[in-house]
DNA sequence: TTAAACTTTCAGTAATTACTGAAAGTTTAA
DNA sequence: TTAAACTTTCAGTAATTACTGAAAGTTTAA
């Protein structure tokens, strides 16, 4: 396989993934585009090498800093824009837990707390749905902790150690 | 908050969660409605629990038992079928973490695999392509192997010990 | 200041995905 | 067997989401 061809292949099943997790082609390529340019691009090499258009090449840019893990480069002496992702994996991996966590998993358990804190009125149902929803909550809770702690930087000496163990 | 206004909203921000995931919002809703019913429910039941078609509750609750988390239930001198949920949130958790890895992770992997298998003709960005699908493919690979780890049932006493640790 | 070089916004449209409901298919009881 | 009671399939349509490209907005250099 050539470079182009392997190139390819990679942006396309990043995007493909990514419509997979709920997350539009478009931003999952360009994501893919910028983190194996060893250069900064700008907002006219993505569109070319993507064939996508000013204005989604724009909005889905401005979503990816948002999240971000793509950064706005200056280059001297051009007066273009240009973009670059985050190159480090450990750190891709740690704001993206991060930011999912806070916008779908924190919500998530706040309703959840709310549902299961409704008055038993004593009806199996009624019980059903309090045991149910609390036992949501603790799974999510449970889960959400682990995954912030293996996936963050701050990891202490025992934190890490134990990581690999159980790798 | 009385039962009927939680249940809904448990219905509906599972549903709304759902989709965030790349999951329909249908799907996840017939799922959060047999989740938390005390008794199986028939595909009468799902329709007008939640005001959908028959050909809708049909395919939707096929994919559910597909994924392995809905299961068909008889229910003596009954005609229809009946469908309960897997009631068990860590069996539950379980499922869902090795399905997603089978279809997705998995064949990801296998294309990172391959991208960062090209020839290395020495230019800047053959090296930087091979450098991060390779990164990548680390990331995701250890990733993968954690959350089975941690997920699974066949946990021995070491590891269940040091994933109390870790939280 | 001005105008060239850029970026963002957004109304309109295209593409995708989800849903309906009736027809076809299947199962079961008698 | 047959017909009633169910489930599945699928063509057509509705709803949602993504995308385009031109107009409006912004920045910068002179």
């Amino acid at each position: 396989m050539e470079y182009q061809a392997a190139k390819d292949k990679f942006i396309n099943t990043w995007g493909s993934l990514g419509t997979l997790w709920g997350i539009n082609k478009a931003m999952a390529q360009i994501h893919a585009l910028l983190f194996i340019s060893p250069e900064p691009l700008s907002m006219e090499d993505v569109m070319e090498e993507l064939h996508i258009s000013r204005g989604n090449t724009s909005m889905n840019l401005r979503q990816l800093i948002e999240w971000g893990i793509v950064y706005k480069t200056s280059i001297a002496g051009e007066r273009k824009e240009y973009f670059s992702s985050e190159k480090d994996v450990q750190e891709l991996g740690r704001i993206i837990a991060k930011e999912r966590s806070r916008r779908e998993i924190r919500p998530t358990l706040k309703i959840l707390k709310e549902v299961c804190s409704i008055k038993d009125d004593g009806t199996a149902k009624t019980q059903e749905l309090i045991k149910k929803t609390k036992e949501l909550y603790d799974l999510a809770d449970t889960a959400d902790t682990m995954m912030n702690k293996i996936v963050n930087q701050e990891q202490n000496w025992l934190t890490k150690t134990l990581v690999k163990l159980i790798k």
